[in-house]
DNA sequence: TAGATTGTTAATCGATTAACAATC
DNA sequence: TAGATTGTTAATCGATTAACAATC
C-alpha cells in the first residue's frame, strides 16, 4: 500500500501543478525529458516516480498530459473537494482565505475564526469570521480535516490543539513555530524567514 | 567551503528559530536531545549538523543557545539586514508587506512594484507601490539581491527574468509556477497548494 | 520500418543512524 | 568523581542516476 516514499509524493504535487500548465499550453502528450526541462528534476527520476502509479507513458511519444493529470489527481485525493479551517485572520488570513488558487485544486475555505471581537462576525472571501470559542465544535460537526493556521506564533500551538482535538488531521502552518502533534496528523510548514534564510547562505 | 549539503544548511533556519523561542523562554543551555525532542529531527542529525560549522557544545551540558544562535545567524548571512523587493501588490503581497516577522530576522521590503495603476502610489507598509517599469533600475541602483514575487502566474517568469536581469541572486516565489533561472540564482516555492495536496494523499 | 521514449534494473551516490570514546 | 552529552566514525539505509531492452 503506502510503501510509495514521501519523496515521492512530495513531488507528485509538482508534476500535476506542471501537467495543468501544460494543457492549457494546449499540448497533449509530454516526455519525461521535456517535464525535466521545464522543472529542473531529471527524466530519470520523472519516470521512475511517475511509474511507481502505473504506467502511464506510450513509448516513443511520452505521457498523455490529460490522462496523467486525472491519475495524479486521483492518487493525491484532490479529485474532491476538501473544506479547510482557517484559524486567524490577520492580514495573512485574509489573503489565503480570498486566495483564488484554491477552488480549483481541490480546496475551499469553508470556515475561519478568529478570537478578537473586531474580526468576529465580518465577512472575508465568502465566508463570515467566526468566534474561536466555537471552533472545536463547528470543525467537528462538519467533519473537517485540513485546516490552516495563520495566527501569531503565541497562538499557534493552541489553535493546533483545539484542531486536531476536533478530529483535523492535515495542518498547515504559516506561524513561525515547530508544531507538536500525534503521530497521524501531518504538518507542513510555511514560514517565508525559512527559505529566505535558506537563500541568503549562499549569497 | 560550501562542502556543506544543500539538506544540512536547509535545516539551519530551522534551528535558528526554534533557539530563538528557546532564548525566549529563558533557558540558555540546550541538549541536542532536547531539540530533538521540539523539532522532530533526531539528536544524531542535530549533533552532526551543528558539528559542521564548529564545536559550539560542551559535553555534559549541551549547547549555549546564545552562542549558537548567534553563530547560525553568521553562517546563514542574517546578521545584516537584506533590503528585498517585491513583485506584486495584490492581497498577499499586501500582506508581506506588513508583515512583523521580517524585520527581526534579516529582511526589510524596502521596495514593492505593481503593474496596476489603481495600485501604483498607495501606501502599503512601511513603502509607496512603485510603476513595475520603473523595477528594473532601481533594483539595479539598490543593489537589492533578494526579491519576492507574489503576482498571477502569468506574470511570474517575465517578473523574475526582470529581477534576475536587475541583479537579483535569490527569489522567493509564491506564483503557482516553476520559474526557470541561470544557475547561480536561488529559488524558493511557497504556493499553498503544493503543501496541501503533498498531505491529503495521506488523507 | 526507424526513431523516440518508456519502465526497470543495477550501480552509484548521499544522507541518516547507531554507537562510543572523549570530555565537560 | 559520576553523570551527561558531545563530536565523530562506521554501518545502514534510502534516493538518484545511468543504461538499455522493450515497445509505441
Amino acid at each position: 500500500m503506502s510503501e510509495i516514499p514521501h519523496v515521492v509524493v512530495s513531488r507528485l504535487p509538482i508534476y500535476l501543478r506542471a501537467l495543468e500548465n501544460i494543457a492549457a499550453e494546449g499540448l497533449t502528450c509530454i516526455s519525461s525529458q521535456e517535464l525535466s526541462e521545464r522543472l529542473g528534476i531529471s527524466a530519470a527520476q520523472i519516470r521512475k516516480d511517475l511509474s511507481m502509479f502505473g504506467e502511464y507513458g506510450k513509448q516513443g511519444r511520452g505521457y498523455p498530459v490529460a490522462a496523467l493529470t486525472e491519475a495524479l489527481r486521483r492518487h493525491l485525493h484532490v479529485d474532491r473537494m476538501w473544506d479547510v479551517v482557517l484559524v486567524g485572520v490577520g492580514d495573512l488570513g485574509h489573503a489565503l482565505a480570498r486566495y483564488k488558487g484554491f477552488p480549483d485544486h481541490g480546496f475551499r475555505i469553508a470556515m475561519a475564526f478568529d478570537k478578537d471581537p473586531e474580526k468576529i462576525g465580518t465577512r472575508v472571501g465568502e465566508i463570515e469570521v467566526e468566534d474561536v470559542r466555537y471552533m472545536a465544535r463547528r470543525v467537528q460537526e462538519n467533519g473537517i480535516l485540513v485546516g490552516m493556521i495563520a495566527t501569531p506564533a503565541n497562538a499557534a500551538q493552541e489553535a493546533a490543539n483545539t484542531l486536531v482535538f476536533a478530529g483535523v488531521r492535515a495542518l498547515l502552518n504559516y506561524a513561525p513555530i515547530h508544531l507538536t502533534v500525534p503521530d497521524d496528523v501531518r504538518v507542513e510548514y510555511l514560514d517565508p524567514v525559512i527559505p529566505l534564510q535558506r537563500m541568503t547562505y549562499y549569497l
